[in-house]
RNA sequence: CGGGGUGUAGCGCAGUUGGUAGCGCGCCUGCUUUGGGAGCAGGAUGCCGCAGGUUCGAGUCCUGUCACUCCGACCA
């Protein structure tokens, strides 16, 4: 391709609302274009780099099996209603009416489909198992779309699904497409982790992420350097260390705390330490006050929480609930005579003598005592876990890193088939319910993720895998000299030869030609400059700047 | 959804006490230049986000509205 005939606007000066590299860079080298808050056209480089990825992942898709198929985005409504999703799914779904005011949908994800059209095909256990797959534009009314590609209301996913007669069959399955995934992410370079995660609001059994490391990451990854144990935090659990002897309990001491409602003035205003506060937080479980009781240092883990009550909501108590529920200012609230559920975390269980609220406007009682002051209803793991916890595998300390997730995997069990009344016959003759798994790769997102990982102050580094071009040609002469002709002559050599080339033929400057090179950042820089005469063009490494001297047809040979 | 910020040329921005809009980059023309974002000369480009209002007069003040964006909450 020559630049001259290149739909390809570079931009110097840093877009200002762009944050994250990968943004900024894509904005810059022009390979997206933003057309409102989270939506996004892809130019002709950035389009390139698209249909590479997903040609990767159809590859691997392909080799573990997986049949691609293709479903609307534009979905009537009934299937989600049946699953139940149309009333769940919330503002997060786009949803729309046809000209007669039927309800419409944009697929936020397809399980739906997928289920839908397994059940209609799928009569026999002899069918089994199955695992489809499409590459579709997802729609999702994101409230925040942020970091370009990273978060959109638009954006191309892989989705695949599997349906196995059992159980042991379902982690066949999921094993293949970890196993595919693992393969794809290798392949692009990308380094990253597969952590356990929360199955969330999908159901099921078992889920993982694939998450790269990334200071926008919008994930926290726990994971430890020693045995890969890594989880998101939201899942993530620690080894529980030794207790001591709790000590012995003192008398329950009520003191005047005026102003004192968060942890740091309470322990300032006490001298006291963090962790021998204990903090009491109110939230809204379907509908229901409960509290949650944990180290003043800690962190409550909601996902956990809401895990452990077995709920379907769970949100932070407004103020007016709060002052209901303890009798005073927020900041006060504590275990002492609290009428409502209290779920402690593990932490607490046998220590004595903890500073809690006292349920009355600027008074908090110190040696509260769980047992003797106050009752809970059990102690469980409801704390986030923080970087140098015991690894729970290996006992070493663990750490802490953001990440982006680029892919999840998910054992879903029954809940869709179930739902859609997806049945076939087994081999007793009897009706039986496929079990699921459904797993995704954030196509799109993954061009960020690599661009993330792959950059430098000059601009983006591809891995050859998914570059746009293979090679950045730069003929350094004027129109109708000599070193054009012999460019030109290069360019059609490597272009025959099957070399992807993006010929910069403009009549630039070499600084320029220079700079756009780096910024676009192909993996080779081919320049056809003054040593053309003697049939000589020089040939650099994008990634590490090493520079050679290749005759043309040497040269050509090489970039095959 | 709560809290902030910003909307002026393709991009990045300035615009004073209210007086009819400017800079840099880019773009066009010419000459010179040609291995790391060239120089000189000339030129084009604006519903000042939108709608009301105040005023003789609004980019500027007031009201409303829309969009974008940041922080937080949320997030298969």
């Amino acid at each position: 391709m020559k630049m001259s005939n290149m739909l390809l606007p570079t931009i110097r000066e840093l877009p200002s609302d762009a944050e994250a590299t990968s943004h900024i860079l894509m904005l810059r080298a022009a390979l997206i274009r933003q057309v409102s808050s989270g939506v996004y056209s892809f130019l002709p480089l950035g389009y390139r780099v698209l249909r590479k990825l997903e040609e990767i992942v159809r590859e691997e898709m392909d080799r573990a099996g997986a049949l691609e198929v293709h479903m609307p985005a534009l979905i009537e409504s009934d299937l989600y209603r049946q699953s139940g999703r149309w009333d769940i799914y919330g503002d997060d779904m786009f949803r729309l009416k046809d000209r007669s005011g039927r309800d419409f949908l944009l697929g936020p994800t397809h399980e739906e489909l997928f289920t839908d059209l397994v059940r209609w095909w799928l009569k026999s256990y002899k069918q089994l198992p199955i695992t489809l797959y499409q590459i579709q534009y997802k729609y999702r009314d994101e409230k925040r779309p942020r970091y370009g590609l990273i978060r959109c209301k638009e954006f191309l996913m892989k989705d695949a699904y599997s349906f196995d007669a059992t159980l042991e069959s379902l982690d066949e399955s999921y094993d293949k497409m970890k196993e595919a995934y693992y393969r794809t992410y290798e392949r692009l370079g990308l380094s990253f982790l597969c952590v356990d995660a929360d199955n969330g609001a999908m159901g099921g059994s078992g889920s993982q992420e694939f998450m790269v490391n990334s200071p926008i990451g919008e994930d926290d990854i726990v994971y430890c350097e020693s045995c890969r144990y890594a989880a998101n935090m939201e899942k993530a659990t620690y080894g529980k260390p030794a207790k001591s002897a709790p000590a012995e309990m003192l008398p329950l001491e009520r003191i005047p705390t005026p102003g004192a409602h968060t942890i740091a003035q309470i322990t300032e205003f006490l001298s006291c330490k963090p962790e021998d506060v204990a903090k009491t937080l109110v939230y809204i479980a379907d509908g229901k006050p409960v509290a949650a009781m944990l180290r003043g240092d800690r962190d409550l883990n909601e996902v956990k929480f809401k895990n452990h009550l077995g709920c379907v909501n769970l949100e932070m108590a407004p103020p007016e609930v709060v002052e209901q529920v303890t009798h005073a200012a927020v900041g006060f609230a504590g275990p002492v005579g609290l009428n409502i559920p209290i779920y402690a975390d593990i932490e607490l269980e046998g220590v004595n003598n903890l500073v809690v609220g006292g349920n009355e406007t600027d008074i908090h009682l110190r040696n509260c005592c769980i047992g003797r002051d106050c009752t809970v209803v059990d102690y469980s793991d409801l704390r986030c876990a923080v970087e140098g916890d015991m690894c729970p595998v290996c006992g070493k300390p663990l750490k802490l890193e953001r990440g982006i997730e680029i892919g999840h995997i998910f054992k879903l069990g029954k809940r869709y088939t179930e739902l859609l009344d997806c049945t076939y016959t087994d081999e007793q003759g009897k009706p039986a319910i496929p079990f699921m798994g459904c797993y995704g790769i954030g196509v799109s997102r993954v061009i960020a993720a690599v661009i993330e990982q792959n950059n430098d102050d000059a601009g983006i580094i591809w891995p050859e895998i998914c570059a746009p071009y293979k090679v950045y040609l730069a003929a350094l002469g004027r129109p109708g000299s000599a070193e054009m002709d012999a460019a030109e002559k290069l360019y059609n050599d490597l272009t025959a030869a099957g070399v992807e080339v993006l010929y910069d033929d403009r009549n630039e400057r070499a600084g320029v030609k220079f700079m756009d090179a780096d910024l676009i950042g192909l993996p080779w820089r081919v320049t056809v400059g003054r040593k053309a005469k003697d049939g000589i063009a020089e040939l650099k490494n994008r990634r590490t700047g090493e520079v050679e001297e290749l005759s043309f047809d040497a040269l050509v040979e090489r970039m095959k």
